[in-house]
DNA sequence: CGGTGTGAAAGTTTTCACAGCG
DNA sequence: CGCTGTGAAAACTTTCACACCG
């Protein structure tokens, strides 16, 4: 059960965001005392083909047993080392407006090892404040916090006209990664990843669906 | 400039996604006074190339001027009415803890026509508060309400262990869409159309970029 | 000339189907 | 037998390249 990560970029985007589908399930099964699954099994849950749930993991090793299926502990373990969520993730979060103070005060996501290290805005009413046990800062602060804590991601929480002037401050800080909640594609080197997430978008998926009568009532599925 | 939405299901769901992409800019440019715009200048600014923003809107028609580009103001409506937005839609939230009111609070996704409605909760504590001009019903008003005011969309804001039960009340109060908040895949029959917000699967994503080191510093680019 | 629209080619992802294993 | 792992085929998506247009 080693895990290969290939070295080339050859694993597309659409596995690794599966991956993270297939941990949020196996985790699901195994704290409901599930020991083993196999790869009809999760897919079925997931709306996913066996094979596309074989190929997937194929890309990092062989970690399954023929006649069973996966191990739930085993695959666990196997897939939060390929994500990189065994170890720690420290992150920094810029704007500590409504959306920023509900998402520090949502824990949801350290389930996966990752938390809100710092908090920075720029209006001055704002900082000092204390939140969730986090003091906020000035946001002229950032390069020297990142350094400090080793901070590596962050996340952009502050309205659309402030948000490429945050991200150039997080790029000038050293950020790698940016998990972006304004409305708006940023402009950034191709060395910083960037994820968004925009709800305005979310529900236009689902209108342009409706609109368009795509759907095809064919009973229990997924998508 | 005739809009041809194809009745088969020809449209991949990764082209509406850049039609959602390619409309928020469009919006931007157009308030910055911008009137025309060429595929190239457009996917540029998306991080994609000219043809593939040609080959996209060519799935719908034929909405541009060889020798010029675009009209902005033009191609926007031709999106909108794609996407189904130039009507307006009703929306119905389930879950007013601390991230469903900072989304209440966040007018970002009114730009395009969606708007909450509806807000409920099982919490008898919050049943009867006001919040944002909103009333807070019990969930067990779901059929009424949605048949009364029309709303086919609806968000999931609640705690993962209620995410799949309030998934089943709408479903069974006859919703057609659902963006879900909650760390779980959703069984559903898929003429309902879903949705998934998951700040961990985002963060995740990142920390396997960097864990991988996928990044190849080639300078100004998108992801 | 600068740009669109679009078939055809190239590249990528998914599905199929089956050998092999415990 | 039940299920994995995986080449090969099929399906799908992107890029290329060029006719055509104002």
């Amino acid at each position: 059960m080693t895990i290969e990560i290939p070295s080339d970029a050859s694993v597309p985007k659409v596995v690794v965001s599966r991956l993270s589908l297939y941990l949020r399930e196996l985790q699901r099964l195994e704290s409901a005392g599930q020991q083993t699954i196999s790869s009809s099994q999760l897919g079925t849950l997931l709306g996913f083909s066996d094979a596309q749930v074989r190929k997937d993991l194929g890309c990092f090793g062989q970690f399954g047993y023929p006649g069973v299926g996966y191990r739930c502990d085993e695959l666990i373990l196997a897939i939060r080392d390929i994500l990189g969520t065994n170890r720690s993730w420290p992150v920094v979060m810029v704007g500590a407006g409504n959306l920023g103070q509900a998402l520090l005060g949502y824990r949801g996501f350290c389930r996966q090892n990752f938390s809100i290290e710092a908090v920075f805005d720029s209006d001055p009413l704002k900082i000092g404040q204390t939140i969730q046990g986090i003091c906020i800062q000035h946001i002229d602060k950032l390069p020297e916090v990142l350094q400090a804590k080793g901070i590596r991601l962050g996340m952009i929480v502050v309205p659309v006209h402030q948000a490429q002037t945050v991200a150039d401050k997080l790029l000038a800080a050293g950020i790698e990664g940016i998990v972006n909640f304004a409305p708006i594609t940023l402009t950034l080197p191709s060395r910083v990843q960037q994820v968004s997430v925009d709800l305005a978008i979310e529900l236009e998926q689902l209108s342009f669906a409706l609109t368009n009568k795509l759907a095809k009532d064919l009973g229990e599925s997924h998508s």
